[in-house]
RNA sequence: GGGCCCAUAGCUUAGCUUGGUUGGAGCACCCGGCUGAUAACCGGGAGGUCGAGAGUUCAAAUCUCUCUGGGCCCA
């Protein structure tokens, strides 16, 4: 046992136990020591490497270390890889802007292996800066054994799932809508899309019929116009024929909500004509209102999902819109799309070829209005989708796509859902489920660089495909690069049965399936065969599209099942307003800026405490300092406790002590917090683990044990008594170590080490049993009303003006519980020295004339009188505070001698004469006089009167 | 517009499953006190339309419905 420093100095404190792990090897001796007991797969869901870990970032790995290092103390064999997600248009764009580079044909200019290689520098110094920072938030992970996306043995587990969809008739190539990044120049996930609102100009257009009649559209992009081949309307609908009037001319249009289409249009209505059934406007033929491919029959026709806002009519390009492009299949409409990869029209699209999709806007609304088909332009605020990379708007394009069918496996992924355990419950049975009922193929082909090549080769001629299911394979027909990554893959050619050749298509993989195969993508056979598959997975709420969505669909088509058994879902960090955090609002506060000012461990209890892990955040920074301050009172009772015992040489093996009720009462509390957080660990509520330790250590422990005991243990000789209370102490702290341990890693271990623990490390100990033999919930209860008493008591000395120096004569308690009175009995001693009163007596009767105060069950009175005893202790016990907070100031050693010399009035003298030998055994002092003060000399004021106090330090 | 979650004191929150005396606590604030572990702690004070409205009930923070605001995921 040692003692350790005055104060809770956490910087060094846990610089100093991270050197201790590192120096001896404490993680991989941890691990070695669980390598015998059940194995555990916790599978870490990988972070992207495209910056700096924040907030949220260091939350999921403090809860997932929590759980990882409860589940070893709990015998578990945790397999704990690390990973990291290193593909993907997100790192192609950041690059792109560190060469600054804008486009596709600059990277084809400047060389698609110099782009690849700048991204994979770019993934490993954000990896190597990322583990960095989870190593210094005293996350215990493998960290020297990360998976990393890049690998060629991970991209070859992903090629293999790729082949094994392809057996199973999952994967196919197709014409479909995507969503478009015009800048990246490359399909996106629905994942990738991000939506924001945002203002743009909408336009009703007359779309002129055969018989001269006009119904009237309305689009907010007009860009599509060109794309139009059909409109839809609703059959339920009933349309309004109007007849309407602008500078003298009349026309005759067809809509709905007339009235609101016409305002602020110039036109106005003269005549309501009739009203026309939806029905009976089926196949009438009109004509395309910028004139483009006019050689066609465009119709008007059905459509349910046509809303009554607007006009009733929407107009349909099935190159374009996704309801568009499935009613175009429904009516065998042309997919007609004259825009190419970056957002340019091509020659199909007549007068606009060569013009931008974004600036043809305006041009179109222009010839419109130029042609008199433009019935007005409306300003409107929508959402709309933005490249969640690169900010720019997206664009629905149909092209040719590579698609897994896991609509097809919809049913096994929705058992699946249903029988993984989801905490909280609804995360699962409500919000996965729905996500997962919602299910549509996978567009999983990227027209990108740097990303896991899909592993499909075509023929030329005769359109054979091959898929290649892993490197193995690969290399078997030859391969000989290193590098299983584009560029250096794009050429290799595989000849073909029909003499043709067979190239790989040029796509990369969406990165949401590089993650998905993660669970087994980076184990051995052996690691496979122990482990696989999963059992826990700990990730933020919006992972429900995402990984846990892409790993269930990954898991499902490679193995029929999900890649887990269990889930924590857990909320986001926000801003102490409540806002997203962000550099660009300037509200982001880094994680380790905030352990630099109040320690990691005050982070992670703080936000492991601070609310249930799948609530949302908001993260206060008195939060952090509050968790601190419990962490700082346990640091103090750790030091008065470690004071005493290594003065006295305790022996935690010692059989020697007697325990008293506050030292049984100590010990059922700790037990029973003890029983309590393991009904919290099986819900993962992680935060009633961490509120119920700080009450313990700031209520039971500091604010209430400690008192009561301090005098036990400033009696000088050794004794049963005294060794009762080191052995509480030491059992409570020990066991504090122990529970905390998960939490706040650093302090755990240093009170652990601090008090001769057997191990090496707090780490490597078991997770306390609840010993229940000790649990005595009567003396909980009694001691409950004890303290309730006292407190009691203490409130109605205040109100009174008696001070606690001052003892009183009685204090009489009225109940009529048994109960109180059993306890009041048991406990008297307590009661008696905490209230600082010489007698405690139950009474049935109020006393009148002294003053009283209430509790739960009864009254209070106090009995003031001052006989002359009283005076005297209460003059003692004056000068002793007094002498003892001037050796406080002297910084002497608790065990250090003094010489003490006094000047003060008779009527304290009196008193001091009498209680001379008290006030010299409790303060330490050899010589204890009236006289001139000496030495240290200060002056106080007691009671209105001038007392002159001299020390002297004896040797 | 849809699904799920959240809303209690200035702030962070307990209580809601199973309706029942005056809805607890911490932080911050004010007043007083204690202290040889403690720049700690204790006592008191002030601070609540339990987001709003309706319903069920003898009784609603708690159950039901509607609405409002926030979050996530979608449309």
């Amino acid at each position: 046992m040692r003692q350790d420093y005055k104060n809770y100095d956490f910087k060094n404190i846990e610089r100093e136990v991270k050197e201790h792990w590192d120096r001896d090897d404490i993680y991989k001796k941890t691990k070695e020591l669980r390598s015998v007991g059940e194995n555990f797969y916790f599978n870490d869901g990988p972070p992207y490497t495209s910056g700096a870990i924040h907030m949220g970032t260091a939350y999921n790995k403090i809860i997932k270390d929590f759980v990882i290092r409860h589940l070893r103390m709990s015998g578990y064999n945790v397999r704990d890889q690390p990973g990291y997600d290193m593909h993907g248009l997100p790192i192609e764009v950041q690059v792109e802007k560190v060469l600054g580079i804008k486009n596709k044909k600059e990277i084809e200019s400047l060389g698609v292996e110099k782009f690849v290689d700048k991204c994979r520098d770019f993934a490993l110094d954000h990896e190597r800066n990322m583990t960095a920072e989870f190593k210094a938030l005293g996350v215990w992970m493998d960290w020297e054994r990360p998976y990393e996306t890049i690998r060629n043995r991970y991209i070859s587990r992903a090629w293999w799932l790729i082949k094994k969809a392809s057996e199973r008739g999952l994967l196919e190539r197709s014409l479909r809508l995507v969503n478009w990044c015009p800048r990246c120049e490359t399909a996106l996930a629905d994942a990738e899309v991000e939506y924001r609102d945002r203002e743009d100009n909408s336009i009703y257009v007359k779309m002129e019929l055969k018989d001269g009649r006009f119904v009237i559209i309305w689009t907010t992009t007009p860009w599509t116009l060109p794309a139009n081949m059909a409109i839809a309307y609703n059959p339920d609908f009933t349309y309004e024929e109007v007849l309407v009037e602008k500078d003298g001319k009349t026309e005759t249009w067809i809509m709905l909500n007339s009235d609101s289409v016409v305002k602020d249009s110039g036109y106005a209505i003269r005549e309501r004509l009739q009203s026309i059934k939806g029905t009976e406007l089926d196949g009438l033929e009109y004509k395309h209102p910028l004139g483009i491919r006019s050689d066609r029959t465009r119709r008007l026709l059905p459509a349910d999902y046509v809303t009554s806002d607007n006009t009733g009519f929407v107009h349909i390009a099935p190159g374009h819109g996704e309801e568009d492009f499935d009613l175009g299949l429904k009516f065998g409409l042309e997919v007609f799309c004259p825009v190419d990869e970056s957002g340019t029209f091509t020659e199909a699209a007549g007068k606009y070829a060569g013009k931008s999709i974004t600036k043809a806007n305006g041009e179109i609304a222009e010839d419109l209005k130029a042609s008199g088909l433009l019935v007005k332009t409306e300003r409107i605020a929508h959402r709309y989708g933005f490249c969640w990379r690169c900010k720019t708007p997206i664009i629905y394009r149909a092209t040719e796509q590579w698609f897994l069918r896991i609509e097809d496996l919809k049913e096994r992924m929705i058992e699946e859902t249903e029988r993984v355990e989801w905490h909280p419950e609804w995360a699962g049975s409500a919000r996965e489920l729905e996500w997962v009922k919602g299910a549509r193929s996978w567009c999983i082909s990227r027209q990108r660089y740097w990303g896991i090549p899909l592993p499909i080769w075509v023929c030329g001629e005769c359109g054979r495909r091959r898929i290649i299911g892993g490197e193995d394979e690969l290399r078997a027909l030859g391969y000989r690069e290193e590098e299983l990554h584009r560029p250096w893959i794009d050429s290799f050619e595989i000849k073909c049965e029909c003499g043709g050749v067979l190239h790989r298509v040029k796509d990369v993989q969406d990165v949401w399936l590089d993650s998905g195969v993660c669970s087994w993508a980076e184990l051995t056979d052996k690691e496979f065969e122990e482990f696989f598959p999963p059992d826990l997975i700990i990730e933020a709420h919006d992972q429900t599209r995402g990984w846990f969505y892409s790993q269930l669909g990954a898991g499902v088509i490679g193995f029929d099942r999900a890649p887990y058994d269990k889930i924590v879902m857990h909320g986001w960090i926000f801003s102490e307003s409540g806002e997203k955090m962000s550099k660009s609002l300037g509200n982001a506060v880094a994680p380790l800026d905030i352990a630099e000012q109040y320690g990691i461990d005050s982070l992670r209890f703080y936000l492991l405490s601070s609310s249930a892990p799948w609530e949302d955040k908001s993260f206060m920074l008195d939060g952090v300092k509050n968790a601190n301050r419990t962490l700082n009172i346990l640091w103090n009772a750790q030091n008065f406790a470690l004071g005493y015992m290594v003065l006295d040489s305790f022996d935690p093996k010692s059989k020697e002590y007697a325990l008293e009720k506050e030292d049984l009462w100590l010990l059922s509390r700790l037990e029973s917090l003890k029983q309590r957080i393991r009904g919290y660990m099986k819900e993962y509520e992680l935060h009633r683990v961490c509120r119920d330790i700080e009450q313990f250590i700031t209520d039971d422990l500091s604010r209430f044990y400690i008192k009561v005991i301090r005098k036990r243990v400033w009696i000088e000789e050794k004794s049963e008594s005294k060794n009762g209370v080191y052995r509480t102490l030491y059992e409570a702290l020990m066991g504090l170590s122990r529970i905390l341990a998960p939490a706040a890693p650093h302090i755990a271990e240093r009170l652990y080490r601090n008090l001769g623990g057997p191990l090496e490390s707090v780490h490597m100990e078991d997770w306390p049993e609840v010993k229940e033999d000790r649990i005595d919930p009567e003396l909980e209860k009694d001691m409950d009303t004890a303290r309730e008493i006292i407190e009691a008591a203490l409130s109605v000395r205040q109100s009174a003006g008696i001070k606690v120096r001052q003892p009183l004569k009685r204090l009489l308690i009225r109940t009529e519980d048994e109960e109180t009175r059993e306890a009041i009995g048991s406990l008297d001693d307590i009661i008696k020295d905490q209230v600082n009163t010489r007698a405690v007596e139950l009474c049935d009767a109020d006393e009148e004339g002294m003053p009283s105060g209430e509790f739960s069950n009864g009254k209070i009175f106090i009995d003031t009188e001052i006989t002359s005893d009283i005076r005297a202790e209460t003059v003692a016990r004056e000068l002793i505070r007094r002498i003892q907070e001037m050796r406080k100031r002297m910084d002497l050693k608790i065990e250090e001698y003094i010489e003490c010399t006094m000047e003060m009035p008779d009527s304290f003298a009196v008193h001091f004469e009498e209680k001379r030998e008290s006030i010299a055994r409790e303060t330490r002092a050899k010589k204890i006089a009236l006289g001139k003060p000496e030495g240290f000399v200060q002056d106080w004021k007691i009671d209105g009167e001038r007392v002159v106090i001299g020390i002297k330090k004896v040797s």
